[in-house]
DNA sequence: TCTGGGGTCCTAGGACCC
DNA sequence: TCTGGGGTCCTAGGACCC
């Protein structure tokens, strides 16, 4: 029988932040989105001040001053690293490991002959090198490893580890749980699940199979029968290929001016392409788009486009003269925008392409290739967007996301290390 | 001043083809 | 009275995840 693993860090990027700043220890942290929006991660301080996920920071400054919680902007480059960490001891100890997140990763324990043992060594060892503490959940299906690891987080008694398979009352885990918090189950399905008068998670798992089929597709189905101890979610051994790629951002400004708006365009086409080569693919085609702020009393706008590329590439400028094309059909006069993105869609790998007639000639190919190698190679070395091209934005823009709060990159770069005294 | 960024999958309906 | 049936592809919209 197959036994998954779910090992999940706790309040993720809260932990990371904490582990160079020892004095916050027993203080509220909060880290906040992209642009200081709103706050994505609290350490168990914070939550119990009552604060969200999701909420509005500029809701919840009074409280941050009150009980002087500790208030970061994400700093990814450091949350990547600590986890690229973490991921490697897991796959140092664990017969097989699927990363499913920068926080999360499923183990398949199956065949294991003492699964919780080795859970409870990985957990100390990941604690030990690391500093981040996990919990692990163990079951017979990845939706009831999720309720496992759910459990043995809130459960300070079961030291992190918590297995399904050895309890002796199974539903109890679902009876304890709210339909909406089950993995796959979202505020939607919540709500109209509530509705008909579900409750629980066991609740949903004992509703007729075809009820759930019909109203929440086969999606949901699959959902119910992970619940039931079916397996319908498989362990994934090497991450899928991207279908698509997305660089977007939110504006500190909102932003009218359609030059500027070009400049972001320009830019996060730059980067999207990056992403792109890093994974030696290739886009058949661009989407762009640029939004008006949600709410607020003002005209909305949500232009996009989709301009189809004659040939796949990964080639920059190509891109870039795509996505300014996108953003002529999607831009409309006379709104302020607060966002914008470049999407890369149809993907497929660079390696084994077919000639088309359509297409460059391969040297020309080949040399489009050499150029962008050596312009990521640069750029790999001396930080990104040492060169850009020179309709990309300057990084003095005042429209720039704001990161008033951002914690040093004490593990990525030399001039933030951290100094001992 | 004012709510992130980056993904995936499913379904229904229309266009088109034979 | 009475206009098929089946397949594919594309798109928009909706739902979910972290």
């Amino acid at each position: 029988m197959a036994l998954f693993g779910l090992v999940d860090c706790n309040n993720f990027y809260a932990s990371c932040e904490r582990l160079f700043r020892p004095e916050l220890k027993s203080r509220p942290v909060v880290v906040l989105s992209n642009n200081d929006g709103c706050v994505i991660a609290r350490s168990a301080e914070a939550k119990a001040l009552g604060i969200p996920m999701a909420a509005p920071a500029y809701q919840w400054e009074h409280v941050f001053r009150q009980h002087q919680v500790a208030v970061f902007s994400s700093n990814y480059a450091l949350y990547g690293d600590l986890s690229s960490r973490v991921m490697s001891i897991l796959a140092d100890m664990a017969p097989r490991v699927e990363v499913y997140s920068i926080d999360e990763a499923f183990l398949d324990l199956t065949g294991v002959a003492d699964p919780v043992a080795l859970c409870r060594e990985i957990r100390a060892r990941v604690t030990q090198w690391t500093g981040i503490p996990v919990s692990i959940g163990l079951a017979r299906t990845k939706a009831l490893a999720k309720a496992a690891n759910r459990r043995a987080k809130k459960n300070p008694a079961l030291g992190g580890v918590y297995d399904h398979t050895a309890e002796a009352d199974p539903e109890a885990l679902l009876a304890d749980m709210e339909a909406g918090e089950v993995w796959g189950i979202g505020p939607r399905h919540q709500k109209r699940l509530w509705a008909r008068g579900v409750r629980t998670a066991l609740d949903f798992a004992r509703l007729p199979r075809d009820w759930v089929k019909k109203e929440m597709s086969v999606v949901g189905l699959a959902t119910q029968l992970e619940l039931q101890g079916i397996s319908c979610v498989h362990f994934e051994r090497a991450p899928a290929p991207h279908r698509s790629l997305l660089c977007s951002r939110s504006f500190a400004t909102l932003v009218e001016d359609k030059a500027q708006l070009r400049e972001a365009v320009c830019s996060f086409a730059t980067r999207v392409g990056e992403k792109l080569r890093r994974e030696n693919a290739e886009a058949s085609a661009v989407q762009v788009f640029v939004s008006t702020p949600r709410h607020r009393d003002v005209p909305q706008h949500n232009g996009q486009a989709v301009i189809t590329l004659p040939a796949p590439t990964a080639h920059t400028p190509e891109i870039i003269e795509a996505a300014l094309r996108g953003l002529d059909q999607a831009y409309a006069e006379g709104h302020g925008y607060q966002k914008a993105g470049v999407m890369l869609l149809g993907l497929t790998p660079a390696t084994g392409r077919q000639n088309s007639l359509l297409d460059l000639p391969p040297e020309e190919r080949q040399r489009q290739r050499t150029l962008m190698a050596a312009l990521d190679g640069v750029n790999r070395r001396f930080g990104r967007g040492a060169l850009r091209f020179a309709l990309a934005s300057a990084p003095d823009r005042p429209w720039h996301m704001r990161q008033m709060r951002r914690s040093p990159r004490y593990t990525t770069s030399w001039a933030d290390l951290l100094k001992v005294r």
